[in-house]
DNA sequence: CTGAAAGCGCTTACAG
DNA sequence: CTGAAAGCGCTTACAG
């Protein structure tokens, strides 16, 4: 019905197709009336070209595939990152390809089945790995010698990083800043919550004891077991810190739901926040301002992380002979209603530095 | 590098290119020898087929376009739409080209400048069309003769719709429902917020002036202004309640976070819910768990709604001449803590049909 | 079971 | 500025 080619399009303006080309491709060349003539038949007919057949006689797809990995949550996270992919994609004139694909960490990455969007030739022309990735997918992806970028925070398992394009979310340099807040506030028996058996929990807690360390303060981690959801954890972590007399003044967690579950342990524990305890979360969620105590918490720039993420790829694809790069996308303290100086008393601190900054330039590096 | 063609295997294996096509494509006809020698060679060269030539001469791209449009705020809801449809495409072997485009409401639909992914022919099978869309897009992509379908319930402006295929959510059915379950508690003076110029707005509205009506109660809406925040309306219309003699001990909400705002208001107002008033939210949103009185939503399974999108156009692929199809997707009564008799007595109230029901079928029909 | 050949719908040197 | 021709990398009748 719609299938009209340029054959017919060139025999019907009475010219060669290699012409009906050059006016569908804006090429200059072209004599303004012969141009005027062809587009008109091209309206006429509805004639639209076919995709097949210019990828393969052009070198290029205009197209990128957003691999969104092992997702076993709704994860509104990764969400974002997509649609920061996208965004910049359609900057740039090219479109997106969103997969999930969920594999075994430990298949050799020779005998995984990689999707066939991936596995074809020419399909796309670049990957953006997100999602939770593991060591054999990434050298899977590697071996095919298709241009690709790594979400390397979320990487879990041992992965040489040095040789790859990746984009990195600061955990660690958040956490630190928290930490340095709540030290700055007066507090001196600061725990951390989170998961350390999971790289981002160990960068949060890398962050966290550093600031200890550099002010001589003891630290005390709070490690989450695989069996509980994060919210249970907290309100598990929350309940310790109202049991103990030696106990806590602040907790910085490595999640926002961590840090509500301490929320609500705290409050059964009869401890108020931020009187009693100073709390902070990690990943500031739009929704929990509804809350009736605004968390202070980290801000995690999701949608910067997926432009950065398509615009290192596209800098890749037009020059893919450069050095391995590596961004790192800052996070924003937001300082609210759970923190106070030990004691509570509502005195004017200063905000930390950052705090009230818009969004920050990644820190870009050559590897 | 890699750019290894069916040719060159052809040549090493000693074969012709029909027969390494032949191989590449499961195609029986071939002795078991001659299939081992041809896909050892592949895996040695690590060829892989190139997509566009394929597209070019098959029939198919297996590949789907779901088009998000006019998203103005970032959107869970439509996220996990494309979820569902990613999901049911992935399990018949199809990828989702994920697309956000904006259009203005009033440019004629033939001036209307369509993505090149969509322009093109052979890129993709069919659409999805998602997000907020107006009529003249939607006859735009008519006019192109590509298949789609539409999610209805968020389309804005006069379209028929007789001859589409569409997917909706029942909000009129959910709101009838919940209205129902309120009457059935014994309250009389039920009211309803939402935004009455959306068409979603709207239908809720009718489900509940419905159910209204049939018990012979007087209904009464309160209207969103286009310059309010959903929660901001919900604290007006929570004041409302709570400053009014003759008012409301019920209202049904649009949304969850009207609802939420509802709460607020009710609250500052010095009313309890739910032993003053109860309050309804329609869209349960996971995240508002965390809240300290769970509220009575109507639960709306939006990765069924993408899943039911996608099903719905491979069936139309499969059977391009078959009548239109409409399909709509239930919602659910999830019964809390926002609901109780007036007066807030906790009498032992049967839930309302279908509160507990698992996922249900949608209901499909032939137009 | 296998091969030689035509053809899918474009773009791109190459002539003129 | 325009056209004729080659070629991109596959699949698919058609022969054998």
């Amino acid at each position: 019905m719609d299938s009209t080619t340029i054959k017919e399009v060139a025999k019907i303006a009475k010219v060669a197709v290699s012409t009906v080309s050059r006016v569908i491709n804006d090429h200059p060349d072209v004599k303004a009336e012969t141009k005027q003539k062809v587009l008109k038949v091209i309206k006429r007919l509805g004639y639209r070209p076919h995709s097949g057949a210019r990828q393969l006689v052009r070198e290029t797809s205009e197209t990128i595939c957003f691999i969104m990995s092992n997702r076993d949550v709704i994860n509104p996270f990764h969400s974002r990152i997509l649609f920061g992919v996208e965004k910049y994609a359609r900057s740039v004139a090219h479109s997106v390809i969103f997969l999930e694909f969920d594999y075994p960490p430990h298949v050799p990455p020779d005998e995984l089945v990689l999707p066939r969007i991936i596995w074809e030739r020419g399909a796309v022309d670049g990957l953006v790995l997100a999602g939770t990735n593991y060591p054999n997918f990434v050298r899977a992806v590697k071996a095919l010698g298709i241009p690709f970028v790594l979400f390397g925070s979320n990487v879990v398992g041992r992965l040489a990083m040095n040789d790859l394009d990746s984009v990195w979310l600061d955990h660690r340099g958040g956490a630190q800043q928290a930490t340095e807040y709540l030290i700055k506030l007066g507090h001196k028996k600061i725990w951390f919550a989170g998961e350390l058996s999971l790289p981002w929990g160990r960068a949060c807690h890398q962050g966290y004891a550093s600031a200890m360390r550099e002010s001589g303060l003891e630290t005390k981690a709070l490690d989450k077991q695989k069996t509980e959801s994060l919210f249970e954890f907290g309100s598990r972590c929350g309940a310790e810190i109202a049991a103990g007399s030696d106990t806590a003044s602040a907790v910085l967690a490595g999640d926002d739901h961590i840090a509500l579950g301490i929320l609500a342990g705290l409050d059964r524990g009869g401890r108020k926040v931020p009187d009693d305890v100073s709390v902070v979360g990690f990943d500031y969620i739009e929704q929990f301002d509804y809350l009736p105590l605004p968390l202070t918490t980290l801000r995690v720039l999701k949608e910067q992380v997926g432009e950065e993420l398509a615009r290192m790829l596209f800098e890749r694809l037009a020059n893919p002979k450069a050095r391995p790069m590596r961004s790192v996308i800052p996070t924003e303290l937001m300082i609210r209603k759970s923190t106070a100086p030990p004691g509570g008393v509502n005195s004017d601190i200063p905000l930390a530095p950052g705090s009230e900054s818009a969004e920050q330039d990644p820190q870009v590096s050559r590897l």
